[in-house]
DNA sequence: CAGTATCCACCTAGATACTG
DNA sequence: CAGTATCTAGGTGGATACTG
């Protein structure tokens, strides 16, 4: 996320080099929306309510960077690109749906 | 975290909420470190390389407010504050292990 | 010890307009 | 459709000094 992150909290705060990738307004609820599969720009950017389309491309640039989404463009008119989780953006559904999980209850409950 | 935050991500992302808790810089490590018990301020500061004062106060002040923290304070002279996880703040000891695991793995992997 | 009080640089994120 | 380009307000986080 931050360009010359260094992690350097001396016993290890592996949380905050976690946190450095989803956090942040939209990151998570990108991971959130492509849990389910593979989406088109447009698509998730219906799914993500209010996001602007320059906001949604710096973040999926930022995720592709960070090799947990992969980018694939079709050479085809009307352009089509397709987002998804990687390899290593799988290892994370655990975790997106322990988040999405919790933040439902709590949802609840204030309600 | 936010004052005025409206959940408003129609199909749902209970994601942006949890993250609007625990993220920030300094949330999430935090808690992780209030997860093996209780900690004074400067115990906390010491353990939270680089932290200012002034953030660490802010930090404990938005988690005590939206109930995963609680503040004790004790009337000694020095003055002692204890900070521990609340009740609603072990419900996320679960989530913030799998975002320690996770981020210890994909720090392994880039050394 | 555990904070407050100021002041400020920077970044995040939004609005808006334009393009291959 | 899927972006880029600009501009900008406001927030986040940091530096520093002071206090009960």
């Amino acid at each position: 996320m931050k360009k010359n992150k260094k992690y350097d909290c001396a016993m290890g705060c592996p949380v905050e080099a976690t946190l450095d990738l989803i956090g942040g307004k939209w990151k998570g609820v990108v991971l959130y929306h492509l849990v389910d599969g593979t989406l088109r720009f447009n698509e998730l950017r219906r799914r993500l309510n209010g996001v602007t389309q320059r906001m949604l491309t710096k973040q999926l640039r930022e995720l592709e960077e960070c090799g947990l989404v992969v980018r694939k463009v079709y050479a085809e008119v009307p352009p089509r690109v397709e987002y998804r989780l990687s390899k290593q953006g799988e290892t994370l559904k655990p975790i997106i749906a322990a988040l999405a999980d919790w933040g439902k209850k709590r949802l609840a409950a204030a309600a």
